[in-house]
DNA sequence: CCGGATCCTTATAGATACTG
DNA sequence: CAGTATCTATAAGGATCCGG
């Protein structure tokens, strides 16, 4: 048990999910609910030691919590939202380095999060985004993202099947292969979509 | 050079300032410029080693650039500040622990800016606020905390005069001892202030 | 097969001493 | 004052192994 042993509430952050990866296994269970086994394959370099230690300090953190073999993030697990946010804010913004290496799907689609850019009021829709390994639903109300998690939706007005590639490409601006996007559904619906993510 | 390889911003945001230690040398550098040994006396548990590579790394990330013998934040490096406001605000309602520890002066003064809640739209005054080691500047403009730095003011409507651990009580809602703040100046002006930290 | 634990190697942090 | 050098302790990385 390393800590800071500072009064400050970013050093006590820190000791809870400052530790090298614990960031980045919160944010795999950003969008629900992971196994061990799920977590080892989005986060292929981590390591079966540090991933169990990972689990373990942040159960005891209070931060995640394990129901029935899954990794769930707590309510106050959850709260660490803001923090994701501002991270990847700036480090999108980043001059170094563009961005390059592997992408678990989670990521890939959190990033549909990041880039929105909310539409009209009339826009309210549910979409099924497919994966290789995962489904995910996107709820639009009011031109808004209301619900991204994964998991597909009992109904979709549309469903958006690609691999996390050439949906990282659509997301981030970059040149996407249209033949491996396929669209079912409200062909309309869909472009809205599409829409919101360019910039 | 450790980088965790993903084409994420979260971890490439965590590539530059995730290494331990890296965000709170990053702290001490958000009211303003700092020397090596202010920054040792700030932190006394980092060592000079891992000073030294930490102010190398973030060198390279271009988070902090050195200009005649201190180190300060780049413009981009500023732009952190959104990061230690979601870390602070998720840090301190941590259930676990109630924050217990050594805090540099930089850190207490930064809660200031963490517990400030905004007064009347009439309110604009300029403050010192002295501590044992350095004096900051305060000042409010239109009842929002419009400016927050290390150095003395040219003028103050009022001068706070006491120590880290009685400020941080102040700030923080616990019990402090009033014989160890001093006001001069403004009265009125200072009950504002005081005002303004509570919760 | 899933969910880890163990073991070994390497890298990083922590502490103290020392130097231009 | 601003670090570097050196040494030790701890943590991460990686492969393999084990129990339910």
């Amino acid at each position: 048990v390393r800590t800071y042993g500072q009064a400050c509430p970013v050093a006590h952050a820190l000791d809870l999910i400052g530790e090298r990866w614990a960031l980045l296994v919160a944010r795999e269970l950003r969008l629900g609910p992971r196994r061990y086994a799920e977590l080892q394959a989005a986060l292929p370099r981590i390591g079966p030691s540090v991933l169990a230690d990972r689990l373990r300090d942040l159960q005891r953190a209070g931060v995640v919590e394990r129901r029935d073999r899954q990794y769930a993030l707590t309510a106050w697990g959850a709260d660490l939202e803001p923090v994701f946010t501002a991270l990847a804010a700036w480090g999108g913004r980043s001059p170094v380095v563009p961005l390059a290496g592997e992408v678990s799907e989670d990521a890939v689609v959190l990033g549909l999060r990041t880039s929105f850019r909310p539409g009209e009021p009339d826009w309210s829709a549910t979409y099924a985004i497919r994966l290789e390994r995962d489904a995910y639903t996107a709820r639009i109300d009011a031109g808004r993202l209301a619900d991204l998690r994964r998991g597909a939706p009992a109904t979709a007005d549309a469903t958006v099947t690609t691999d996390r590639h050439t949906l990282l490409a659509l997301v981030g601006g970059g040149p996407a292969e249209p033949s491996r996007v396929k669209v079912r559904g409200d062909a309309r619906a869909a472009r809205r979509l599409f829409d919101a993510w360019r910039d």
